[in-house]
RNA sequence: GCACCCGUAGCUCAGCUGGAUAGAGCGCUGCCCUCCGAAGGCAGAGGCCACAAGUUCGAAUCUUGUCGGGUGCGCCA
């Protein structure tokens, strides 16, 4: 039940009914919203000033016309005409009760919805690359992108969550080389890890189990062939890594899709580029260098095989083939984004760190391309992270390195204030993450008040059981309970709020911007907090009254519908909703 | 030089895709609570929404330009 979306009807059919002609694209211009300040009442509508000008009428004599017709709506207590022709609603009472009824008989599904209408959409996060650990910066990507995730399909979309590993490149046959070098370590051979390899420690492991597969028979081969039988292990061993730090987070991938795949004779890459070139998108020319870049001592103009990425909005148009003939990484990613597309998606979000910003109007030109511009794609960016302590930036230094590791931050802080945090924030500003602030008790501390609502709601519920013993407090209790006595200023506020949260998620997912999600939440634990501690000073708005079994059971019904709430959002954020804090 | 993101209270940040007198937390000031319904409550001060034009009934929000900060800039991934 979404009151917004209920009165949006009703506004648009009463607008019909006086004026005919209105018209579509119009009335979809009108808003219900809660207003800014709740004095005006607890809906408001723009219909009015929306529809006059086209009317040739006069805003605040449409607005009239219009607040006539819901003079004696049982739903309705007023209906003012204010401002420039603001139309605003005060809603009776049952209204209110008729939410909290809609919550306890929806449960997790309140709030849920189906703007997605079931369309397929494709989320890619993480991809990062699989030479080592996943470092911290890749945090904030992977989180956002699966509470993003979850809430699309909390909204009705058919979600698939997809990880693109970068297995093609030179960077693999490095890291092949450097695992090689850990092999010989494990053979006994006292090694040396010249620059340029990587030294990481998680090396050593692999090295082991390369010489326990192979023994000493690498030894002997060409470099080449050592390199070819060795890579499918390592790559193997450093997705488990990063998978396992993604499962610290609470983070799974329905799909990893392996760039390597796309390669070869005949491959997707080929074939997508012959596609490309049918249809006139591929041509031979030369690029102009980059102005005001310091190092171009390495500038070599030459013609290449180009896309023609400007039709498409890009800058400039972007080069398919390297100088020794391979592809790049972006006519893989022309490929790849081909096999979303025919794998049935048209609608696809990338979730990608601060330094890939240069990257997305080349990937909206090539999905435009590929797709005949069909299919659309949101490329999100996350902007950097800085970890802080004592008030200053820091680094945790890992010996082979000075890369702080997810597994660093969940082990010190834990999934939850990790996950919170980070979402704690528009993806598009950089942050900084305090790991002192994460740890502490108090209300500074977001995920801690969030969840201490929520613990103290289900704490509620063991006082009354004390308090109250032989009362039925179930379910079945509470639904049955008498919510007219639900009425005082304080306890409708809780409601209004309550009633918003299906037009906040569907906001949110409308704009993918899983931290309005998070922001809600907040809001609804600092209410929920206040009204708490309005029962210390007046005894009467304290939820258990022992000697008023049935005020208390529909203030219990209250306390569950928050509580219920709180645990629709945080679930879409991927943070638990514990029913007592240690 | 170019592109993208950001610029809102002293600080950290929201602002519901164009709505009404711009909000929250911290910090500050002043009261209240000394409470196990623990890990506080209430109130106040504090603003040229970076700046300037434009679009319209109406702009923090959209457009253009300027200034400041961040990120990136043929063949790396």
């Amino acid at each position: 039940m979404d009151i917004f979306a209920l009165f949006s009807t009703r506004v648009a059919d009463a607008l019909k009914s006086l004026y005919p002609d209105v018209s579509a694209e119009l009335l979809a211009r009108i808003v219900v919203e809660p207003p800014r300040d709740a004095g005006h009442g607890d809906l408001s509508t723009n219909a009015a000033m929306v529809v006059a000008k086209p009317l040739g009428k006069n805003p605040r004599e449409v607005a009239t016309a219009l607040a006539a017709r819901f003079e004696g709506d049982a739903d309705v207590t007023s209906v003012e005409v204010a401002g420039p022709g603001f139309l605003n609603f005060r809603l009776a009472l049952p209204v209110w009760h008729e939410v909290l009824r809609a919550i306890a008989a929806e449960g997790a599904d309140y709030g849920r919805s189906n703007i997605g209408k079931g369309e397929r959409v494709n989320v890619e996060y993480v991809s990062a690359n699989p030479t080592g650990p996943m470092h911290v910066g890749h945090t904030r990507g992977a989180v956002f992108g699966d509470a993003l995730a979850s809430l699309m399909e909390y909204s009705g979309y058919d979600v698939t969550r997809e990880y693109y590993i970068n297995d093609a490149g030179g960077q693999v046959d490095v890291l092949t080389r450097s695992a090689l070098l850990r092999y010989r370590e494990a053979l006994g051979e006292t090694i040396d890890i010249p620059p340029g390899l990587y030294p990481g420690d998680y090396l050593i492991p692999v090295g082991k189990a390369l010489a326990d597969e192979f023994g000493a028979s690498l030894l002997d081969k060409p470099e080449d062939e050592a390199l070819a039988l060795a890579k499918d292990r390592v790559l193997a061993a450093m997705m488990e890594l990063i998978k396992a730090d993604l499962a610290k987070l609470g983070i799974r991938h329905e799909v990893f899709f392996s760039e390597r795949t796309l390669h070869g004779q005949g491959g997707d890459i080929d074939t997508t580029i012959d596609w490309l070139r049918e249809q006139g998108m591929v041509y031979q020319g030369r690029l102009e260098p980059p102005k005001g870049k310091t190092d171009l001592d390495d500038w070599e103009d030459r013609i290449q095989t180009l896309f023609r990425a400007t039709d498409y909005g890009d800058d400039v148009d972007r080069a398919l083939l390297k100088s020794d003939g391979s592809y790049t990484y972006f006519a893989a990613d022309i490929a790849y984004h081909r096999t979303k597309y025919m794998r049935g998606f048209k609608h696809m979000i990338n979730v990608l760190g601060a330094d890939h910003s240069g990257y997305v109007k080349r990937l909206q030109a090539a999905v435009k391309a590929v797709s005949h511009g069909e299919a659309d794609i949101d490329v999100k960016i996350c902007q950097l992270v800085r970890l802080m302590k004592n008030g200053e930036p820091f680094k945790m230094s890992k010996r082979s390195g000075d890369l702080v590791t997810v597994a660093d931050v969940v082990d010190e802080v834990g999934p939850d204030a990790t996950r919170f945090m980070l979402l704690f924030r528009r993806n598009d500003a950089a942050m900084d993450f305090d790991f002192d602030l994460v740890k502490e008790q108090t209300r500074d501390n977001p995920v801690f008040y969030v969840q201490y609502a929520h613990a103290r709601a289900c704490s509620v519920f063991r006082v009354a059981e004390r308090d109250m013993p032989g009362v039925d407090l179930s379910k079945a209790a509470l639904a049955a309970a008498e919510i007219e006595r639900i009425e005082t200023p304080d306890e409708l506020e809780l409601v209004r709020l309550l009633a918003a949260w299906p037009r906040v998620v569907a906001g949110a997912a409308a704009a993918h911007e899983p931290h309005r999600v998070a922001f809600y939440v907040h809001d609804l634990a600092a209410a929920f907090h206040g009204f708490w501690a309005k029962g210390k000073e007046s005894i009467g708005l304290r939820f258990v009254n022992a000697d008023d079994p049935m005020l208390t059971l529909a203030r219990l019904a209250l306390v569950d519908a928050v509580r219920q709430v709180l645990v629709n959002g945080l679930q879409i954020l991927g943070v638990t909703a514990p029913e007592e804090l240690s």
